[in-house]
DNA sequence: TGCAATTAAAGGTACTACCATTTATGCTAG
DNA sequence: CTAGCATAAATGGTAGTACCTTTAATTGCA
């Protein structure tokens, strides 16, 4: 790991130029150490030799068996810490553990991408109404009676802090909402990019209500209408209330921005 | 940024507990300085005070500037790094460059949910089936002349990769087919999704064609059909063609697996 | 026996020194 | 005067050391 230079970048004088032309020489950029660090512990956990839970040695020990310095090491295990990969414990006992899953990860790309300009509130609309869709769609067909006890809990508290005029906490409960809509899926790709979807979007919701009270006095008659849609499965139904909803939280939203 | 272990928690024996009980004292985890540090530079971003081609200060002006080590200014910018929000250049006129955009940032993040068990290939795949469902109905609606031309293009690649039985490129081909498809809705959110789900998809579609040859023998034909119903905006002809298509691909794939 | 003090393990941070790479500058040869 | 090469400086990359902080096990005293 420690020659940096390679003594191969070098020998091109002492070779003929004949030989070297038939040689392609692409561009080996020279992996720093992390990237080969983390891309070691990313094949470990891919082929299933580490598992969630799984602690790795000591950074001391672990640098040593990597020859590498302790920094190196640390950067790669910060890398992997900020990707979801593993869990960093403070203490005795405590150590590098590979995470159970990257839970949440997503939901800071689709920020950062907002916030460099990737990506706009009008693109993330959009594609919130349309996945939103596929999700009444098969959430129509596979929630269970499980599913729809959580999300009626889930509009009765709604409820109470609707009349408790709490409408911050209420933003906290629609973001819950969704995410239990996306759970009655039963598919975990879907609930990833719901929840990114509806956790950016619901930045703004928030500022909007800070600012201006309750945008929305009808929610909890539009929630329990399209409970009772989707327990009947109802798919067109529930769409059509989803659909038109997500449309005036969406105006309401643009004009915030 | 020095003392991190704060007087204020030592004060507790100056005060009588009657008013101690009156305050919470919720948990303030201490964070860490990387995350400090990371947190401030994405303010930054987000409030456009930071702006993608600007350059940070040198690493060890700016570890001065924020009264941190080297190591926890690295630990940052690593972080930063990985996540897609700058980029790191060697040697003089080098420095943190504020990146255009993630761009790929959530491929891994798929891919490490994937190897860490958090999703499964059937969530994957029927995820993907919706979305390009999606992506097709957009994109028969809004692609341009120029789209359909660069789709056109890659079909006479692929075209080109079959007759010459290079099938691994050929794979790539496809990679690439879908992304224009995206593309074409004009979406980047669905772009960023789409190339995300097929990134994945198309590492089993690899090993396959790379174990048995071809799987597909009238892709051709099957891509210039789509095509067709694409230009003459034939939204319900174009969806079936990409469904029937991705359920013979995703049926090939879960044999493999 | 039970609680408190001690201790050890492990991550967090700072600092230093040096290496490697890249660009600019300047010097020398033609 | 120009081309090319040598040198220098800036800057990220790496190693190593020392020490702090946190956490949990252990020990010891009452």
């Amino acid at each position: 790991m420690k020659p940096r230079s390679d003594p191969m970048t070098k020998r091109s004088d002492l070779m003929p130029e004949s030989t070297v032309a038939v040689l392609t020489f692409e561009p080996i950029q020279t992996r720093r150490a992390f990237e080969e660090i983390c891309h070691i512990i990313r094949e470990q956990v891919a082929a299933g030799a580490l598992k969630p839970g799984d602690k790795l040695p000591a950074e001391r020990d672990l640098a040593k068996q990597l020859g590498v310095g302790r920094n190196a090491l640390r950067e790669a295990l910060r890398s992997l810490e900020i990707a979801g990969i593993v869990r960093l414990k403070k203490g005795v006992k405590g150590g590098a553990f590979i995470h159970d899953g990257p839970s949440g990860r997503m939901n800071q790309v689709v920020q950062d991408m907002f916030a460099l300009g990737s990506i706009s509130l009008a693109e993330l609309t959009e594609t919130r109404m349309h996945i939103q869709d596929v999700v009444v769609r098969l959430a129509c067909v596979r929630a269970t009676a499980v599913d729809c006890q959580a999300i009626a809990a889930n509009i009765d508290r709604t409820e109470l802090m609707t009349r408790t005029e709490r409408f911050l906490d209420r933003v906290e409960c629609s973001r819950e909402f969704y995410h239990l809509l996306a759970a009655a899926t039963h598919n975990e790709v879907l609930v990833t990019m719901v929840t990114s979807l509806t956790e950016i979007l619901m930045k703004f919701v928030y500022a909007r209500v800070a600012a201006g009270g309750d945008p929305q006095p009808n929610l909890i008659a539009k929630r329990r209408k399209f409970l009772a849609a989707l327990r009947e499965r109802k798919v067109e139904v529930a769409c059509r209330l989803m659909r038109t909803h997500l449309e005036s939280v969406h105006r309401l939203l643009e004009e915030v921005a």
